[in-house]
DNA sequence: GCACTTACTTACTAATAAGTAAGTATATTT
DNA sequence: AAATATACTTACTTATTAGTAAGTAAGTGC
């Protein structure tokens, strides 16, 4: 049984992924929760700590991930961070990247800047598996490892977003075509 | 000199781009043009048939552009339709796309099947465009058409968002990969 | 000169937003 | 047993939202 507390983050990250930050209100967690308004402020000061508490709660997530992976070869570490991506397609959501990313301009500058460490935090570590495994020729692509960090991150991204628009399947299309990217020949 | 009408659509489209459908007011493109709330109220029933509006006029200039493109090499119109895509990072702003895709789920539904319907005429047009392009051998790539379609459009949605995000320029980073990708080599 | 339309403004409404101050019930500490 | 902290609720405030009803001033048509 999570902490009331918890329950906020987890549900203000699901509302921020399915209609983003400015669509989700105070009401949408309470009447979720049978909470009443006052009482997520009892927990979080304002919308912009809570919202900067999502982003951190992703990002210990993301490490929790990482370090599960470690011990995986680099093309299926590739291969689980673009799973993860795709995880976040249940309940009509899309990545709190896309989610937050989209509307930049309009968050509190502490989200702003979070919302930048995280994914400084994802390219290192991605741009990092890349080249390692370039190294251990474990995968292979022609393109520098930032050009090809920054293709996946994009393309996962914006395949979440286009694959409530479309009709077809973006998102498989794109994973597929990414991996392909990567995997050894012969 | 732009109609009062024109001039809503025109303000509206650069809100939705910069701030996001829900994050974006009347009060902002009264107070841009000068006028009252309830003049925009005038020209446009409601919030969702101004959107809906917005949505037609990209579609409209998209015709446009590639009317303009149609005698182009296939390469160059890749070309231009990514530079089209560049274009909007001015003003701190995404593609309508971007904007308007990620908070789908709250959109008015005639936005919605008008979004749908806009990246479905892009797509047909693309994929077009990567087929013929393929036979002419203008251009070569080891997907399939419509895989190198979600991939440009994903890629190009995706980096103008994260250029915003990011320390470093992901935008010009995506931009030259794919690029790179339909370039014949030899 | 009168009817009618166009393009607004003034003045408002009802709903919803985030946020707050003060009170309460329960558990914990001393 | 008294004091204190935890986790809320009740009741509210202020600001902002999209939207509306009624009025007006400047043209247009006949």
């Amino acid at each position: 049984m999570l902490s009331t507390r918890k329950k906020i983050v987890v549900i203000a990250d699901q509302l921020i992924r399915m209609k983003g930050y400015n669509a989700f209100s105070y009401a949408d967690i309470a009447s979720t929760l049978n909470i009443k308004n006052a009482a997520i402020h009892y927990h979080f000061q304002s919308k912009a700590v809570l919202g900067k508490e999502v982003i951190i709660a992703s990002r210990e997530k993301f490490k929790e991930n990482t370090t599960l992976w470690s011990s995986f070869s680099s093309f299926d570490q590739v291969n689980a961070f673009i799973e993860m991506y795709s995880n976040n397609s249940k309940n009509n959501c899309i990545c709190f990247m896309g989610a937050l990313g989209s509307s930049y301009n309009t968050l509190p500058i502490e989200m702003q800047q979070e919302l930048t460490d995280a994914h400084e935090e994802i390219t290192v570590w991605l741009i990092n598996v890349l080249k390692l495994g370039k190294e251990k020729q474990e995968i292979e692509f022609d393109i520098t490892a930032e050009e090809m960090s920054d293709l996946i991150t994009s393309g996962m991204l914006a395949s979440l977003i286009l694959d409530r628009v479309s009709k077809h399947a973006v998102l498989d299309n794109v994973k597929r075509t990414l991996l392909k990217r990567i995997e050894k020949k012969n």
